[in-house]
RNA sequence: GGCGCCGUACCCAAGUGGCUAAGGGGGAGGUCUGCAAAACCUCUAUUCGCCGGUUCGAAUCCGGCCGGCGCCUCCA
């Protein structure tokens, strides 16, 4: 089956076809610097990176940019109040560019928390002013856009397809304008592509225009069709920006080139808290960096990916503690994997319990539909159960057949959703651990003999004290093991 | 007011015209165990918000209603 993706332009899942074979150009919507990335940006930003890495699983050579908006996002009406970021340096008593510094890099830092893979490329918005200057001018040249007072609007009238991608009608728009009506636009819905800074304004470039900054839609269309092309694969985003923001883009990128701008957009669903959006400005949000210190970056990661991109996401103390537990089981079967190959060996006239190939198809068929992660992982469990039920049964166990499905989970659960990590620790011999291991067999020793003797208070109770500090001692038959209660990673 | 999405078991969540409605969590029982833990096995929605319609056949398509959410203002 090959790979469909749900085209917002389209409203269909439609199958994926490179513009140029074996590439994959990609542009997501990166975050506005200046407070630290939530949880929504979590969803968004692990979505894309499943996407991005299944792209790279099956071969393609991707090209990911996403932008940083470190100027430009006003924080109230479109046109009117003051800039995001000057607000918080303003708060904070910082320079515009320190509070952009720190917030991308602690962008960053909860990225690669997560596991996100970094873009190949993440442009700033002011370190492209010249060239968003360059589109802007072409923008007039062309008679899509208009100069007042050192403010320049692009004239949406002027764009026939303006509303193709999130279905709105101008007329509409005008009925339905909840903002008031900038007496310098020609139409209530024009946006502006570059504002005259008013004095005292801090973060301002020289123009044609005078002195000023760039409007909020134009930093995406110029750094996208930079590093990408005038038309590239796929533009993704979270769905609140449908509209206005990649709609203006289209508008844009479009006007200027006279070329389709973008193939395939993708739009990822929110995340609610308690039913309700989590937005920025209504100050609900919970932080990356706050849910880091309740849950693994592997949970979140699995939270996140047990839904469908397109969902919508309730973050509750209830659905993360069943993810939890939900990868823990996971990562667990894996775990048992990796200690039976270093007993397995070759077994001879050996029939294969499964067939691994059929796990991997399965994955795939799940992947290729509009990239369905919750089924791939449904898949993975599946594969557990045959899995564990093998290891429970076979008294001897068959060595390649197990790295077969070890290499399964670590392509599979490792590199495409990045839930299994490469260096899975197996509770076994770490130097490192070394000695505090001998002391826990120590224990187990003491244990058993008091165990021989029948004394299982005592036995018990070193038990649970083991268990207390995380250390789990599993007694079967043929003896006492131990492991490490999974707590990161 | 306009545009759009969603409502599947106790919870989360796939499935969107036809074999037994995935998977995870939770719960119940069992195998194993001195007892546990883990793992495995069995059970846990004759039914998919409600009401009509189309069809040989619908959770899936159409219409209406009820409920929830999002966008139309910066937001992932």
């Amino acid at each position: 089956m090959a790979l469909v993706i749900y085209n917002t332009l389209t409203r269909k899942k439609e199958e994926f076809v490179p513009l140029k074979p074996g590439r994959v150009h990609i542009y997501v919507c990166g975050p506005t610097v200046y407070g630290h990335p939530h949880i929504g940006h979590a969803k968004s930003y692990i979505s894309f990176d499943a996407v991005v890495r299944y792209f790279r699983y099956l071969g393609y050579r991707v090209k990911y940019v996403q932008n940083i908006t470190d100027v430009g996002h006003l924080t109230d009406d479109a046109d009117e109040g003051e800039d995001k970021i000057l607000k918080k340096a303003r708060e904070e008593k910082l320079d515009p560019m320190q509070v952009a510094e720190y917030y991308t890099w602690s962008y960053f830092d909860d990225m690669q928390a997560l596991g996100v893979i970094r873009p190949d490329i993440s442009p700033r918005a002011t370190g492209h002013i010249i060239e968003q200057i360059e589109l802007i001018k072409v923008l007039l040249k062309k008679g899509y856009a208009y100069e007042v007072n050192g403010n320049v609007y692009y004239d949406v009238t002027k764009f026939k397809d303006y509303g193709k991608l999130s279905g709105r009608k101008l007329d509409e728009l005008m009925a339905g304008a909840r903002v008031e009506v900038n007496p310098e636009k020609r139409h209530p819905a024009d946006f502006a592509l570059w504002k005259r800074a008013e004095p005292g304004h801090l973060m301002r470039w020289p123009s044609p225009w005078g002195e000023g900054y760039p409007g909020w839609h134009i930093e995406c269309s110029t750094m996208s069709m930079k590093y990408l092309g005038e038309t590239f694969d796929i533009h993704g985003g979270g769905i609140e920006n449908v509209f206005p923001h990649h709609e203006c883009e289209i508008a844009q990128s479009e006007a200027a080139t006279g070329k389709p701008f973008v193939r395939y957009w993708m739009h990822n669903n929110m995340v609610t808290v308690n039913g309700t959006k989590m937005g920025k400005s209504l100050g609900n949000f919970i932080t990356i960096k706050e849910a880091l210190k309740k849950y693994t970056p592997h949970t979140l990661r699995y939270f996140v990916l047990s839904s469908h991109y397109r969902s919508a996401l309730d973050f509750s103390d209830e659905a993360l503690t069943a993810a939890e537990k939900g990868i823990d089981k996971l990562l667990a079967t894996v775990k048992n994997l990796l200690k039976a190959l270093g007993n397995a060996g070759e077994v001879s006239d050996f029939t294969p319990p499964f067939s691994p190939e059929e796990f991997r198809k399965r994955f795939e068929e799940a992947m290729n539909d509009d990239f369905n992660t919750p089924r791939a992982i449904a898949v993975l469990f599946d594969l557990s159960r045959e899995l564990n039920a093998y290891l429970n049964r076979a008294e001897a166990l068959h060595k390649p057949f197990l790295e077969e499905v070890n290499v399964l989970y670590q392509q599979l659960g490792g590199e495409v959703l990045g839930l299994i990590p490469k260096d899975l620790k197996v509770d076994t011999g770490a130097e490192l651990q070394g000695s505090i291991e001998k002391i826990i067999q120590i224990t187990i020793d003491i244990r058993n003999e008091l165990r021989k003797e029948k004394m299982f208070k005592l036995a018990d109770r070193i038990r649970d004290r083991l268990s207390e500090i995380g250390i789990i001692l599993i007694d079967k038959p043929e003896g006492t093991t131990y492991e490490f209660k999974e707590t990161e990673s």
